[in-house]
DNA sequence: CTGACTTTACATGAATTTTACAAAAACAAG
DNA sequence: CTTGTTTTTGTAAAATTCATGTAAAGTCAG
C-alpha cells in the first residue's frame, strides 16, 4: 500500500492512478490530518509526501513519522515544486529515502518508488524482522519465538520491534520512551523497566535476548 | 561541524576539545549573537545549546532556529543546570533532539551527540574505535580485545573510550574526572586510580596498554 | 468488568567510592 | 653506591550509593 499526500486534487488522483496501474495499492490524502488519521488504521509500505501542503507541511509530517517507532521505518519520497537545494537537504537529513522535483512524470515516480521499495522491502511487501530464532511480522503484527506464537501487548510488541530493528544497539530509557511511547517523559518513570520485565517474562522460554546495560539502558542480543 | 553555544569559557573550550578529540569539527560561541552570525557562513550538523546564556537565552535561540526553513532541520541538544525540569519541557516541546543535565561528562555528551547524528545524518555517526587489537563500539556499548568480548562497568567503559579516542595522549586525573565523571566533580580521591586498576585487570589478558605516567596521569599505548 | 498500562515501594545485588596500607619510584644525604 | 625518607601509585576490602527487577496497588479506556 502506498499513501500519497498531495493537496492538488488532479495531481493526487493522477499519482494514485499511476500506482494502481503499476500494480500497487494506493490511497490519496489532501493534508497531514487525513494522512495521520488513516495511519492509525493501516501502515503503508511507502509514503509519497509533498513538501508544500496546507496546514502542516511535509517536513513536519516527515519528522513526526520518524519520531515514532511504529512509523519510523516507513520509507518516504519527498516531492516539491521548489527546486531549491535547501528543501532537498532538509528532507534527506530527516530521513527521506528519495526526492522528486516537480514537475515529474508518473513513470519516473513509479520507478523511483519501485527502487525504494526494492531497497527497503526485499521480498516485496514482506516486512518480517528476524533475529536469531525470533520472527516479527509487522504486517501481521505477530511474533514467533522458535516457531511458537507469542501473545504480546502493544507496548511489548513495539519495544521488541524497536530492538529487532537494530539488534545490538543500546537504547536508553529516554530513547525507548521517545520511540515507543512517542512522548518526552519528564522526571523519572519506571514504566520502561516494567514493560521490559513483562516482555522478558514472555520471552523466557526463548532465552535471555534482552540485555540490560547498567547505567545506560537495554539492548537486544545480536 | 558541531556548534557549541555556552557562555562559560572553560566549559566551552572543554566541549569543543572533546568533540575534536572524538573526530568532529567543532566551534564554540559565547552567545546567540556570535552563533547566528556564524550560522550565515556555515550550517552545522548539530548544535549544543546552553539554556542559561547572557542576552538571548537558549529557548529563544531554539525558537529562532526552528522558525526558519534553512535551520529548521538542524538537530539541537539542550544543556541546562540540573533540576530545572521546566526548561526541559519547553526545550523538548520546541523540538530539541535531546537534553543534557549539567553537570555532564564529556564522554556522555559526545555519545549523545553521536546518537543524534546517527539518527539525523547516517554516515556521520560512525561509531567504532579501534586501537591495536582493541575494538570499542559506542552504539552497542561493547568492547572486544583480540576478538574476545569484555564485560566492563560504565566507568571502565567510559575511561577506555576516552583513552581510545586519543591514543598516546596523557590524561591527568583531573582531566579524567572532568571527562568521565563530569565538569565539577568535587573533592580529590583515589577513585580514578581504583577504576584504572579494575580496567587494567580486565584487560590483562590483552596486554598492558594503559600506562601510568608518574607524577602526571595515565596514557593509552598507541 | 477486563485487560493494558502506570505508579509506587522495596529488596537485591552491582557499581562506585572511600579507606587503609603495601609497594614502587623518586629523592636527598652521607 | 647505599640508606633512609618522602612521594606517588596499586589494590584489597569495607562502606556506601545507586540502578534494576518485580510485586502489588492504582488508573484508565473500551
Amino acid at each position: 500500500m502506498i499513501f500519497c499526500v498531495e493537496d492538488d486534487r488532479a495531481a493526487r488522483d493522477l499519482m494514485v492512478y499511476a500506482f494502481q496501474a503499476a500494480g500497487y495499492d494506493a490511497k490519496g490524502f489532501s493534508d497531514g490530518k487525513a494522512f495521520f488519521c488513516a495511519l492509525k488504521e493501516e501502515l503503508p509500505d511507502l509514503v509519497m509526501l509533498d513538501i508544500m501542503l496546507p496546514g502542516e507541511d511535509g517536513i513536519s509530517i516527515l519528522k513526526r513519522l520518524r519520531s515514532s517507532a511504529v512509523t519510523m521505518g516507513i520509507p518516504v519520497i519527498m516531492a516539491t515544486a521548489k527546486g531549491t537545494e535547501y528543501d532537498k537537504v532538509i528532507g534527506l537529513d530527516l530521513g527521506a529515502d528519495d526526492y522528486l522535483a516537480k514537475p515529474f512524470g508518473m513513470m519516473e515516480m513509479v520507478s523511483r518508488a519501485r527502487a525504494v521499495l526494492r531497497r527497503t522491502k526485499p521480498g516485496k511487501g514482506s516486512n518480517i524482522l528476524k533475529v536469531g530464532g525470533l520472527e516479527l511480522d509487522t504486517g501481521e503484527h505477530t511474533v514467533f519465538a522458535d516457531g511458537e506464537r507469542l501473545d504480546l501487548t502493544l507496548k511489548e510488541y513495539e519495544l521488541l520491534r524497536l530492538f529487532m530493528s537494530s539488534p545490538g544497539q543500546v537504547f536508553t530509557r529516554d530513547q525507548l520512551l521517545q520511540n515507543v511511547w512517542g512522548m518526552d517523559y519528564i522526571g523519572e518513570t519506571r514504566t520502561v523497566d516494567v514493560h521490559i520485565g513483562t516482555l522478558r517474562f514472555k520471552l523466557n522460554a526463548y532465552g535471555n535476548c534482552i540485555q540490560t546495560v547498567r547505567g545506560v539502558g537495554y539492548r537486544m542480543e545480536k
